[in-house]
DNA sequence: CGTATATTTGACAATGGTCAACTTCAGTGG
DNA sequence: CCACTGAAGTTGACCATTGTCAAATATACG
């Protein structure tokens, strides 16, 4: 999961790279979408692609019963739309107001969009390992490192060790995409902060202020068999 | 375009051939993969794309401490491949014998892979909300599910009402894919032996004998909002 | 047969869930 | 400026589902 959360090609530092269509550019048109307002994929993804220029979107599905799985958390840089989603059975709701930019049809976006694809699959696999395997610690920490990587950004200063982040997830949104309650998710966290390795004053401002201690955390990395490569 | 194969990252018994057909695609050659010998993705299925004709393939990552997680289980008709598993981390690995078609290079593959990424990425997400949230009854009745989707095949009389399906997995196997103990899997097929649900005389020739029971069990299933809906 | 592996079953423990109370904080209106 | 409100978060006590450990049994293979 936390392995390149963006793949080489999409980097929030650089949307419009590779932009390079036939005709002039138009500008790309962006729209805000209002914060915890649930998107049915379905609808309003059916009309094109789209990237996310600001703020958080979790794609999430519910059983009949109201138990609910966030299936990914998206950040800048990644895409979602209909080449993308058709196929799916979930929801997208954005955590906070989210700025999205409409991609143009043509072959340069069919490239990003199977690359967001392959993207969406590796990360899901990871989750799964996660879902599946980790303990509750190493799920908080595999989160944070996730979202750090994610939110972070250019904000880190190069000199600092601490790594500070809008967390746009509840502490029930964590336990969601985490398979937990919000109260393991509330005494993990709460646990880090004590152990000296994470620290928030308000609870949606995260620093890490021990980022090896973290991956320690997080463990169960992959056997070094299988981080050889990439691509 | 492609990567040349990794040395070393697979085992010396691969019965592989890398000659690129470049003119007249040769009737689809068929290949015979051994059970139970684990293939890293990155080697063999650089080399192109595999239909499963026969048998049964099980993708899985592993930590390195050794917990697994298998992430999704392949039948016939099942595609893999460099195009599908290129950015993927993790092995494959057949079940029993196993019989792979290799698929030409072409327009009408890319679309079958297009399609079978897509496959992949809803399998994934199905999984996900199985591992994150449902219980160990839920987990095994859905595996038991989908098992008999994939593997009872034409096999399923049509006037019988119970559906009789190989299991190519092994307690461990089944736990390892659904994030639970071997033991807590045997003690639930065991209760669901029992409960008349299913039945087995031998470990791994599984019949279910109340479909609608099982469906019951497997519960939680999607919110009929999610079934159909626009806008 | 005899050995190795898979499966079943039991007793017990622990991780994480449930329930409940309390705190903090942001927003609202007197 | 300050109660009042509701939502989010924290924390504690308790408990259940599932994991761990161990032993017995079944099954497959030379």
């Amino acid at each position: 999961m936390f392995h390149e959360t963006l793949s080489g090609a999409q980097t929030s530092a650089t949307p419009f790279k590779f932009a390079l269509p036939h005709v002039a550019p138009a500008p790309p048109p962006a729209t805000t979408l209002e914060a915890r307002r649930s998107l049915a994929l379905q609808g309003a993804f059916r009309a094109g692609n789209f990237r996310i220029r600001q703020g958080c979107i979790a794609l999430h599905q519910s059983l009949a019963d109201g138990r609910r799985q966030i299936l990914d958390i998206l950040g800048p840089g990644r895409l979602l739309g209909s080449d993308l989603m058709n196929a799916l059975v979930c929801s997208a709701e954005p955590m906070t107001p989210t700025i999205i930019e409409t991609l143009p049809a043509g072959p340069a976006t069919d490239a990003d969009v199977l690359l967001a694809l392959r993207l969406m699959l590796k990360r899901a696999q990871a989750h799964a390992m996660l879902l599946g395997r980790k303990t509750a610690a190493e799920k908080v920490a595999s989160a944070l490192i996730d979202l750090a990587a994610q939110f972070a950004g250019a904000k880190r200063p190069r000199n600092e060790r601490a790594i500070t982040f809008r967390l746009y997830l509840t502490r029930a949104d964590l336990a969601d995409w985490l398979g937990l309650t919000l109260e393991t998710v509330s005494r993990t966290l709460n646990a880090f902060k004590r152990g000296q390795v994470i620290d928030f004053r308000h609870a949606d401002i995260i620093t890490i202020k021990d980022t090896a201690a973290l991956a320690t955390l997080a463990a169960g990395e992959l056997p070094r068999q299988m981080l050889a490569q990439d691509r």
